[in-house]
DNA sequence: CGTTCGATGCACT
DNA sequence: GTGCATCGAACGT
């Protein structure tokens, strides 16, 4: 028996308690090539035009309106030209916030993920196969076709396999260069397919001409 | 080990 | 034209 899709209403409360509850579910995307699936190990909240990091900081933009529309939806974005990042939007219709999904341990469709992983080269070891935002869009197949969709139907969605993830703990977001203080990050300790760039003493970097 | 840097596309100013 | 919620190869130590 497959569970079924968490509903709006998990999504409609406040972000750092999604955020937290994400750690353990499952994402899964099911397309033509078939299902892929894994358990949420790392996850961010971006919380309000009052976050700096947060994608609404310049308030209401094209880019970022599914941040202000319905709880329960995507908001995936093309970062660096490179990656999708999806996101799951949070609290309520007005309130721009949503869940960054950073880790995937894999589940389901490991074959699958792999091949879309590969890069010619040898096999993606299994810890990062879904290690790193850009990683498990790029593993579960996650295009800007599915910004905006809704996350209680399909063929994108989160469930609730009722597994036992195991103990998370609060750090500061990763990759970011203004906000940096907020401890918004959720991570479940010690798992292999969390994403780990330690913070440099001196992370300060200036763009040469 | 450590740090640096190029690839790459699009929204925003 | 600028600047990313990144990744991984290519360096240096």
């Amino acid at each position: 028996m497959t569970p079924d899709p968490i509903t709006k209403s998990f999504y409609a409360r406040p972000t750092l308690t999604v955020a937290a509850e994400l750690i353990g579910k499952v994402l899964v995307h099911e397309t033509r090539a078939g299902i892929a699936a894994g358990m949420i190990v790392e996850v961010e909240a971006y919380i309000g035009e009052d976050d700096p990091a947060c994608h609404a900081a310049p308030g209401p933009t094209k880019r970022n309106a599914p941040l202000y529309g319905p709880p329960g939806h995507a908001y995936v974005y093309l970062n660096y030209g490179i990656h999708n990042l999806v996101n799951a939007v949070t609290e309520a219709e007005g309130s721009p916030a949503a869940v960054l999904i950073r880790a995937l341990e894999p589940l389901d469709g490991i074959e699958l993920m792999q091949r879309r992983r590969s890069r010619g080269n040898g096999p993606v070891d299994l810890a990062g196969l879904c290690r790193g935002p850009g990683n498990l869009t790029q593993a579960l197949g996650i295009t800007l076709k599915q910004n905006r969709s809704d996350l209680s139907r399909g063929p994108l969605w989160i469930e609730d396999r009722g597994l036992s993830p195991g103990t998370a703990s609060w750090s500061r977001r990763i990759g970011i260069r203004v906000g940096v203080e907020r401890p918004w990050r959720c991570a479940l300790v010690g798992h292999p397919a969390v994403s780990g760039r330690p913070p440099s003493p001196f992370g300060l970097r200036r763009a040469g001409k």
